[in-house]
DNA sequence: ATTTATGCAAACTATTTGCATTGCC
DNA sequence: GGCAATGCAAATAGTTTGCATAAAT
């Protein structure tokens, strides 16, 4: 299990990085493929795969949408439009005490949480 | 657009109360065709989103997991185990002014919250 | 030389949709 | 009778996986 640093794990970290937020493994892959067309969706994957795994980057379980990664920034909390489907970053401090506010947790063991807003976007409010 | 009350619909709209929580379309459709072989996959699923968007019954989007559909209660936040996906009831309050600590929403409308806590759930946790 | 990683395609999971038919109101 | 809803199957989206080949160490 030696990590060995290809060409395409350097491109899909590279590439995550650069997007920044919110990319999707697809949107991940089409920038990737534009200079490197011989790259494979499957090979995108893997990578976002294990990147994640290592703490590389960040995986954001989208509810209702595709997952997205995010390169490593400071902890922050999402809303998402649920016409469109876009998600954003919210404006709002992180809470690493909220876990605390839990009675019970009947032995479940927490590693992390995610607050997901819901609501509409502006350009959707615009369009409706 | 006048609502027709089908057996199916009754079915599908029972079964959720029946279940109570976390119950995914699936768990849904497999506790049904045991009584009635002949209801399809399909019909649940549109029956699912139509009394959900009716406000009958509640769906909760899984990041990462099939949505999970419950009956109306108290709203209330959730678990989710990293390893067997399994989802838990949290025992925390609920937090009717999180939305009011967003310091700038972006001109987005927010609708309503979900707060996932993930984790190793008990079982999971005795076998590793 | 070894063995991890790739490319490709097929498989898979969760869900939606088109269409002819059924059956509620 | 009219139109909403059904059953079925095919389609879709997102992602994973098996396998032979390529390439990093």
């Amino acid at each position: 299990m030696n990590r060995r640093n290809t060409i395409q794990r350097t491109l899909v970290l590279e590439t995550v990085n650069k997007l920044k937020c919110h990319a999707t493994a697809d949107e991940i892959y089409d920038s990737i493929v534009k200079e490197h067309p011989n790259i494979s969706r499957g090979t995108v994957y893997r990578n976002l795969n294990y990147l994640s795994e290592t703490g590389e980057i960040r995986r954001l379980e989208i509810p209702g949408g595709a997952d997205c990664f995010d390169h490593l920034c400071h902890k922050h909390y999402h809303a998402r439009c649920i016409q469109c489907g876009h998600v954003f970053d919210v404006d709002m401090e992180y809470l690493p005490n909220l876990e605390k506010n839990i009675k019970d947790a009947h032995g479940f063991e927490i590693i992390s949480h995610d607050i997901i807003f819901k609501g509409i976007c502006p350009e959707c409010k615009k369009s409706s």
